[in-house]
DNA sequence: TTCTAGATTGGACAGGTGTCCAGTCAGGTG
DNA sequence: CACCTGACTGGACACCTGTCCAATCTAGAA
């Protein structure tokens, strides 16, 4: 079953799933994702299990849906005058928003490794809204490859921050020098 | 419990540990991760089930073992004149490896994000191991950011891999260009 | 107000994970 | 050769994931 974004939920239908998002959030913060059952969410949010699943592909499903509600909910503007203050203060802002939420950053690296097709569509999304943000912060004229270093760098420290490797706040701190290292040599 | 390159282990039980270890492999080779289990594992190698959790603390564990043998068996001096061919001869040389194994590469990335003591264990191996091949093609007086980088868009490249972005193939042609971006502006 | 499409439910299902333990078997020791 | 330690086994256990469906609600249309 595919889900949960798409149009052609009505109004309770929207209720519903909106319930369970917020259920999934409030449960991932209790007990932590490895924890977390799809049925205590369902009962969090005062739902069956039954109907849980039927807006639900998979517990990866969840974790990769709360994770895009939680990073297209954020705004962020680049700042700063040069092209690597500009990247740092986009991979700096993640990082805080990753040490805010915590069981969610651990939960969602996981999720997406996953195979189902829902997972599919909202890896696809984060990965491009990731790599936009760096785009955003690196210029029209960037050269790919920078881009793509960033985002590999980026994804590299999710991975590790996953792992329990470095803690998220950390992580901000470590990319602040691992851009510095990549940009230099790459003007404006 | 913790298990297996640990001293301790008598011929009879290193025999099964092995066993377990080649089925692990094939059975991985042959039905992917996902639908492997610790049960089909243990037929394949012709051990009771109760026998295979003697030895493997979880399905995570063995990907993580099976992940670490994979790599400790493989001897690489980095080639090349420059720096930058060093660290790319290493890159290369492990995308060629993976790229020989995608479903090992697949299982072992999810496997390393779980929380068993015996997948830490390894973990912090591997991770170790990676570091020090990237430090092995700098040279020692590298500088530690720029180890740190090669090493973050290296696991970058393996969770983009895990997911499917890319191959492995494809990864270390990526990788190269990924390094020279890194390289760029350190000497040596 | 009644009807009805469709959202929700309870509960069973097949299969997997990891744990546990009492019982069996095999190989090195005496 | 009989013994005994310890590796191995069979099978039950609790609990999870995802799937399915017949039965039941419920809100908006007629």
């Amino acid at each position: 079953m595919s889900a949960l974004p798409r149009r052609g939920l009505n109004a309770r239908q929207a209720e519903t799933v909106e319930r369970l998002m917020a259920a999934g959030l409030d449960e991932l913060r209790a007990v932590g994702h490895e924890a977390l059952t799809v049925r205590t969410v369902a009962q969090r949010a005062g739902v069956s299990p039954a109907t849980a699943y039927t807006y639900l592909a998979s517990k990866n499903h969840l974790f990769a849906e709360l994770f895009w509600r939680f990073l297209a909910e954020d705004e962020h503007e680049p700042e700063g005058s040069g092209v690597v203050e500009r990247v740092q203060s986009v991979t700096r802002h993640l990082a805080r928003r990753l040490a805010d939420a915590p069981e969610l950053a651990a939960a969602v690296t996981p999720a997406l490794l996953g195979r189902d097709p829902d997972v599919e569509r909202l890896r696809l999304r984060i990965g491009a809204e990731l790599v936009e943000r760096f785009r955003a912060a690196l210029g029209p004229d960037a050269d790919p490859v920078v881009v793509e270093t960033v985002a590999l760098a980026f994804s590299g420290a999710l991975l590790q921050g996953g792992m329990g490797l470095m803690t998220y706040t950390e992580m901000g701190e470590r990319l602040d020098d691992v851009v510095a290292v990549i940009m230099r040599g790459h003007p404006t």
